[in-house]
DNA sequence: AGCACGCCGACT
DNA sequence: GTCGGCGTGCTC
């Protein structure tokens, strides 16, 4: 065999934590970093991505096999991305192929070309006149404007001007035009000014914000804006991303979840001339890929998605901008378990851009940074529009009767409000009818037999329904231990608060909003409508009532639980409940009726919520950060959980005091561990978990275990026997 | 992870 | 006599 003289080192997507050395393939052309190969892997065949031209390998000269084909002329992947593709892998102990693989649309994945979509056009066949169809004035309509399109149009823009596609095929079958295949007309930027919509006016607090902002437009730099809800961040985004259009620059936008509405995109859409390109859960595999080639080739002006688009190319990166950064669902939960916000802020300083963390509550890990002068800390206290801040109350409810949940002092204000014809927004932060069902007889929950959880009783459509595994099973209507009928709900959800209410209120409407009520399209938008319309009502739901929507007829936000998190078995509950309170109260008032924030609680004494209440986010998070300093948590400890689980019970509790034993067989200066101990929740859809948490005051001493372990475990028979994960900088125990 | 090979139990 | 259970070994 001819040696050529070089080999190609490539990332392929399987759980081995290591790159495969191959000989070009046959039509070597010029192969380099970022481009895919379709290479024999043992008996099949993968698509990697070469990472590395080398000269030498370790392996065996006779075991090198040649790829077989290269799929890109030029890198898929920009070479900036592909660093930062390995370098998450490195960073959080993933397999460098499997984070690749993930920075790539699923049909690139797959060995699809990087192209756009081939579309059917129609076009005029040769000779045709339309005086052909003067008996047809529609037909030739319709050829008159083909003829204007020497290069034919699409059906979809054919049926934007109102052509039938009955209509096209009558011209086709009369064989005035033909059908041809061509790659979609790509986007591009119009010529001149990318407005199309004026910029809001700015209040004083925003132009100082923005001026600051805008001296840094190039080179790295990274923000904390922190502006109350209501304060008018968004505007701020959109005319810093304006100052990146004009210089011809791309933005990055990266919102929660629950964030990415139409309304989010729309509002973008209509401030700008340029193509915005929305990542959201609704794209197929073509149009995702389209998208992200739109993104990489430059002509997307603004992405906007959430935490995956984190990783999407930009031929010309201008800023990247991480809206409500506090939101848990920036982080990845399983597999490659990457934070998209500290992805952007690496990502940010590889490509020498600015990036803005915005958020009314931020993480304690980003406050942190902006106080130990890390990050730019910028504010903004006033709501705009000159809508005033909501008041705050602690209702003590110890010792109150309560109904369903319900206190009767909050009724009464309830009542009050409405009676003004004022809007109320209640909070419960829990979904379904009772979070459990008992029997009257002998005491037997519902549990879900797959779980460590009670199953939760759900009245439409009626079912007891598990919210960790899914699991739903149809009401018996009897216990499943004596078989008596006398059943009592435990509790109250959603459905039974809003049950409650009807009852209590039964000439008003009242509105739920969780995820089971919106489930079907447009359901949330009607309902939206119908507060908007701003009669009095009441509207009881979920977080997804915190997030983006805003209720300027609300006047009182009621908070049902807000003991929840006080003294649960996770160090960030209390963060994560102060936030959802800010959240839920930032959803109500403006000028003229501000809104009154009533918590009910049975710790009215407690000197977080007080602080929260009294004085602000910023007062209470800095006494939180100080117990986390006490306590040498986060984010004064870097963690790390090694997490395992099985179908046998105590079997991933085994392996991993075996991985601890194996660990204490090493020294590892400034390293520390604890447990293994059960997860919380020890069993879950079927299978028993445990974890190992792995601690240190720095990061750099955590690395070389990590990969230690991480290749250990990973050539380490018994470790196939279990399903283990490690979770870099995890931010919950489940 | 896939996908093979390999060596022991209940079936057309 | 075979189909198939999952142990274990390998992938440039």
């Amino acid at each position: 065999m001819s040696r050529s003289g070089w080999l190609l080192r490539v990332a392929l997507p399987s759980p081995l934590r290591r790159y495969f050395d191959y000989l070009p393939p046959e039509t070597a052309a010029s192969i380099g970093p970022g481009q895919r190969l379709r290479v024999p892997f043992g008996r099949r065949q993968l698509i990697g991505v070469v990472v590395d031209r080398v000269d030498q390998s370790d392996v065996p000269e006779n075991k090198l096999r040649a790829a077989l084909e290269c799929l890109d002329e030029q890198p898929v992947l920009p070479l900036p991305l592909l660093e930062l593709a390995l370098w998450s892998a490195s960073y959080y102990h993933y397999p460098p192929g499997e984070v690749l693989a993930t920075f790539l649309p699923v049909l690139l994945r797959q060995g699809e070309a990087a192209e756009f979509r081939s579309e059917h056009c129609w076009v005029v066949n040769d000779g045709v006149e339309p005086d052909q169809l003067k008996n047809a004035p529609r037909q030739q309509a319709l050829l008159q404007l083909l003829m204007q399109h020497p290069h034919g149009l699409a059906d979809e823009a054919l049926r934007a001007q109102q052509f039938s596609s009955a209509l096209v095929r009558a011209l086709h079958d009369r064989g005035f035009i033909s059908r041809q295949e061509r790659p979609m007309e790509p986007l591009h930027w119009p010529e001149g000014d990318p407005l199309q919509q004026s910029p809001l006016p700015l209040n004083e607090q925003q132009q100082q914000v923005l001026d600051q902002l805008n001296e840094n437009q190039t080179g790295f730099s990274c923000s904390l804006l922190q502006g109350v809800t209501g304060s008018g961040k968004t505007e701020v985004y959109l005319q810093l991303i304006e100052a990146q259009l004009r210089q011809g620059r791309q933005s990055l936008v990266l919102v929660p979840e629950i964030g990415l509405t139409p309304q989010t995109v729309s509002r973008f859409r209509a401030r700008f001339r340029v193509p915005v390109v929305a990542l959201h859960s609704g794209l197929n595999d073509r149009e995702r890929l389209d998208a992200w080639l739109q993104a990489g080739r430059g002509m997307a002006g603004i992405v906007i998605g959430t935490r995956s688009a984190v990783l999407t190319p930009l031929a010309r990166p201008g800023m990247i901008v991480i809206d409500e950064e506090h939101d848990g669902s920036f982080k990845q939960q399983e597999g490659f378990r990457y934070s998209a916000r500290d992805l952007a802020v690496m990502r940010a300083q590889r490509e020498q851009i600015p990036v803005l963390l915005g958020s009314a509550t931020p993480s304690l890990e980003s406050l942190h940074n902006a106080i130990e002068g890390r990050y730019r800390w910028l504010k903004l206290s006033q709501r705009a529009g000159g809508a005033r801040a909501p008041s705050f109350e602690l209702l003590d409810i110890c010792h109150q009767p309560l109904d369903e949940g319900l206190s009767e002092p909050l009724i009464q204000r309830i009542g009050l409000h409405l009676a003004r014809n004022e809007q109320v927004l209640v909070f419960l932060n829990r979904r379904g009818f009772a979070p459990s069902l008992m029997c009257h007889d002998c005491g037997w929950v519902a549990d879900c037999p797959q779980c460590d959880a009670r199953l939760t009783l759900h009245r439409s459509p009626a079912r007891l329904h598990c919210h960790h595994c899914d699991l739903q099973l149809p009401l018996t209507g009897r216990c499943g231990e004596c078989n008596s009928t006398d059943l009592n709900a435990q509790g109250a959800g959603t459905e039974r608060t809003e049950a409650t209410l009807q009852r209590l209120f039964e000439n008003y409407p009242v509105l739920r909003v969780d995820r089971d009520s919106t489930q079907r399209k447009h359901a949330l938008q009607k309902i939206l409508e119908q507060v908007n319309e701003g009669g009095p009502c009441i509207l009881v739901g979920t977080q997804m009532l915190a997030k983006g929507h805003h209720f300027p007829k609300v006047t009182l936000v009621a908070i049902l639980d807000a003991d929840g998190g006080l003294f649960s078995a996770d160090f960030r509950g209390m963060e994560k409940t102060a936030q959802l309170v800010l959240q839920v109260a930032g959803r109500a008032g403006r000028a003229e009726h501000p809104g009154h924030v009533i918590m009910q609680t049975h710790h009215a004494e407690h000197p977080r919520l007080r602080s929260l209440i009294e004085q602000d986010y910023t007062e209470f998070a800095r006494q939180e950060l100080s117990d986390r300093r006490l306590a040498k948590l986060p984010p004064y400890r870097y963690l790390v959980m090694l997490r395992a689980e099985a179908v046998a019970q105590g079997r991933a509790e085994i392996f991993l005091q075996w991985v601890r034993e194996l660990i204490e067989q090493h020294d590892w200066p400034g390293v520390s561990w604890l447990g293994p101990l059960p997860s919380p929740m020890e069993k879950r859809a079927g299978r028993y978990r445990a974890q190992l948490l792995i601690e240190a005051d720095q990061r750099k001493p955590l690395h070389p275990l990590l990969s230690w372990l991480s290749r250990t475990l990973e050539e380490w028979p018994q470790a196939r026997k279990v399903r283990w994960s490690l979770d870099v900088d995890p931010i919950d125990n489940f």
